[in-house]
RNA sequence: GCGGACGUCGCAUAGCCUGGUAUCGCGCCGGAUUUGAAAUCCGGUGACCUUGUGUCGCGGGAGUUCAAAUCUCUCCGUCCGCGCCA
């Protein structure tokens, strides 16, 4: 959510803002409307209290000097004050509710290096590393693979769960351990902290960080209490400051989360998302910082550099892509996705998302840090280390042997007691 | 799950019984004093607006009242005891 000075003050970048997403100027103008008609409302509720204060003090001072009967002259005259402040009331309450229920849905404002673009057309590509191997054979997709080394079970989820459900079994699964706990070794060794989440929500805190839409594409609702399962542990630690004023000596915060994610993803996906490509429940270690808003953008690329020396060490061929105007978010003002190499398929598949979320989510959270000039928003930060699911598909891919086994990156066989290749399951 | 206590500005704490201007301290910011610092003293330190002798704010919401931190109901959270439990 954009502060609402912005709106009353700079109006004009956030119109130069839309122009550049190509949408409508329809609802800035209307926020700013309503604004308007809060204040007059707030103004006028305001007097009419300031005359009941005033009253009310005079019948306090009447009583205690014991003239009842200048109290009850004073009574009589404000007898229908409370009447006309609850009216007013109501009406400024709605008008800043319909206020801000639409500043909600005002994306953020982006960063003067995004791209201009109208779809994921308008891209562009940030820089490209490793190679595409050279295979003697024609590669196997993913879904070939953990299929003929019985790796994944997609019948079987779907018959106790559902569809986009998988058991992970064998070695695959041992390598999605292994994973985890080398990314969070990886980040843990600068100076990342490790935090465990909860892994629901509730609604007040969830809104704070994400899209409103996302209430009914991406979470799942668990009742009665009505919590929502989180969808990354960048919302559990984005919000784990909402309300508060953070001391400044603790800034900027590094955070490395771990947690399962949850997503319901709502409507159709294409053939190319079958298998335990898009699924709703994978794990995922993320990476979180909470800054000052001057240090924000030097972080982001600090974030970004941790995936490019994370996916190097895995020696994976990937390329980053600066996400374009017209394919951004809300709630980012600028995004790298690293797309990896999947031979199988004979593309590049988003793996990574890398993301300045600047003030946007602290100021629907009011997380703010002191300063000597008052509190200011902090700026939050989050990018993927691995989607485990997602990274696991780009493995498989790139490393895969004719036999249809798959060498395990070297830096991954530590945690594997030394062991080089992935073994099929034999049942 | 049951019973009890509690929730007050960044932290800590008084006010609640008996309704009538948000208390003291710490931290922080500014000023005075000083070569500088410490100490001391003074002032400030939640949000909002049309900046006023203004309005709101005491966990959230509702109610009673001319008036609610204070009384009532309800929800949330914390702590203690009991029960259950990996």
């Amino acid at each position: 959510m954009l502060d609402i000075k912005m709106f009353r003050d700079h109006a004009d970048i956030i119109r130069a803002d839309h122009d550049k997403r190509g949408i409508l100027h329809d609802n800035i103008d209307e926020v700013i409307r309503l604004d308007d008609a809060w204040k007059k409302a707030r103004y006028d509720a305001d007097q009419l209290r300031r005359q009941r204060n005033e009253a009310a003090r005079g019948i306090a001072e009447a009583k205690k000097t014991g003239d009842d009967e200048e109290a009850e002259k004073i009574l009589a005259q404000v007898a229908t004050l409370g009447a006309q402040i609850d009216e007013l009331g109501v009406e400024s309450d709605n008008l800043i509710k319909t206020r801000d229920s639409l500043r909600m849905k005002i994306p953020n404002i982006l960063h003067d290096s995004v791209p201009i673009g109208e779809d994921e057309g308008g891209n562009t590509q940030h820089s490209k590393h490793g190679e595409k191997q050279n295979y003697s054979f024609s590669p196997k997709t993913h879904n070939e693979l953990v299929d003929m080394n019985n790796w994944v079970d997609l019948p079987r989820a779907a018959k106790i769960a559902g569809s986009r459900f998988y058991f992970l079994k064998g070695d695959l699964a041992r390598m999605e351990l292994a994973l985890q706990q080398y990314a969070i070794d990886f980040l843990t060794s600068r100076e990342y902290t490790l935090v465990q989440p909860p892994m629901m929500m509730n609604r007040k805190a969830y809104e704070g960080v994400t899209d409103l839409d996302d209430f009914e594409t991406v979470m799942y609702n668990v009742q009665p209490e009505g919590f929502y399962t989180i969808a990354t542990s960048e919302h559990p630690l984005t919000a784990m400051f909402m309300d508060e004023v953070i001391e400044p000596s603790m800034l900027p915060l590094r955070m490395v989360g771990i947690s399962p994610c949850f997503r319901r993803e709502v409507g159709a996906h294409g053939q190319s998302d079958k298998g335990i490509w898009r699924v709703h429940q994978f794990t995922k270690i993320e990476q979180i910082i909470i800054s000052k808003p001057d240090d924000s953008w030097e972080l982001h690329e600090e974030l970004l550099t941790n995936c490019v020396e994370l996916w190097n060490s895995l020696d994976l061929h990937y390329e980053i892509v600066n996400i374009c105007t017209g394919d951004m978010g809300t709630v980012a003002a600028k995004k790298y996705d690293l797309e990896a190499w999947l031979p199988g398929v004979e593309s590049y598949k988003e793996v990574v998302s890398c993301s300045n979320c600047t003030d946007y989510q602290s100021n629907r959270l009011r997380m703010r840090y002191r300063t000597a000039d008052g509190n200011e928003a902090v700026h939050t930060l989050n990018s993927t280390a691995v989607a485990t699911s997602r990274a696991l598909v780009a493995i498989i891919e790139q490393n895969q042997m004719e036999d249809g086994l798959v060498q395990i990156p070297a830096v991954l066989q530590p945690y594997m007691q030394g062991q080089t290749i992935l073994q099929s399951c034999n049942w």
